[in-house]
DNA sequence: ATAATATATTCATGAAAACGAATATAAGCA
DNA sequence: TGCTTATATTCGTTTTCATGAATATATTAT
């Protein structure tokens, strides 16, 4: 039971934020979307984890509002709401002495050959 | 049993930082020390928790490099390693829609007449 | 209508985190 | 030395989160 905890509306709102992120998964799917927008094959294929772990956890992200999601078709694109969430995550990188650099590269993702998704390979939707 | 997953260590480390932050009472800690330094009754004090509730936060937060202690005596001063950290939380609460300048005004919390630490009332140690 | 493909959601289980209560430790005072 | 004050730490319980497995839903193709 919580008792005698008197914490401002504010702090549960950054908390909040902040919990969404606290997941190496999240993280890891934040930097596989980066600047533009992937399907979810996409990052089953660029993670290689199963699809049901992978919705799940886009689940939470679209919960903190830090994902938007759009239909097109079988497909769905998800992208960062807010590009400021990954000057966040570059920034954490940083404090925690990491390389910005690398935050930096991932989140300007480019189409991997061995994807088949419709962004990595437009040309098989047509045959 | 963590199976099929492939996370980078680089997310682990970053989801690392953020699941210390990711807890409303951390934060308020967090605000309640800003730029300045402030003992645990200090804390106490303003936050109005039980002490031993307290030390559990400021432990994780010591764990999570967060926040560094000096001893003076009795009393045990705590600070914020980096203020970067403070940038953070005040991003995330512009993210959340908050008034960054909420944050601010917290990150420079000024000597509170109700407290008697060393702090706000050095003449009662004079005493 | 049915099957295939893409993806979301639910539920059960296990692990991790949060919290209360009790206790231990450190420093200063009488 | 013993007491007081300041604070950390441990342990048990409860709550929350993560994950696997199964299943449901939506869209397109046949």
């Amino acid at each position: 039971m919580k008792t005698n905890i008197s914490i401002p509306q504010f702090s549960e709102k950054i908390a909040a934020t902040l919990q969404a992120l606290g997941s190496p998964a999240r993280i890891a799917i934040l930097m596989a979307i980066g600047r533009g927008e992937a399907c979810v094959c996409h990052l089953e294929s660029i993670l290689g984890w199963r699809q049901a772990y992978l919705s799940q956890h886009l689940m939470a992200l679209r919960k903190a509002e830090i994902l938007q999601d759009r239909r097109d078709g079988r497909y769905i694109y998800y992208r960062i709401k807010n590009e400021a969430i990954l000057a966040l995550v570059r920034d954490t990188a940083t404090l925690s002495g990491l390389d910005p650099q690398i935050v930096d590269a991932l989140a300007n993702p480019q189409p991997d050959s061995a994807c088949e998704c419709p962004y990595c390979a437009p040309e098989l939707i047509q045959l």
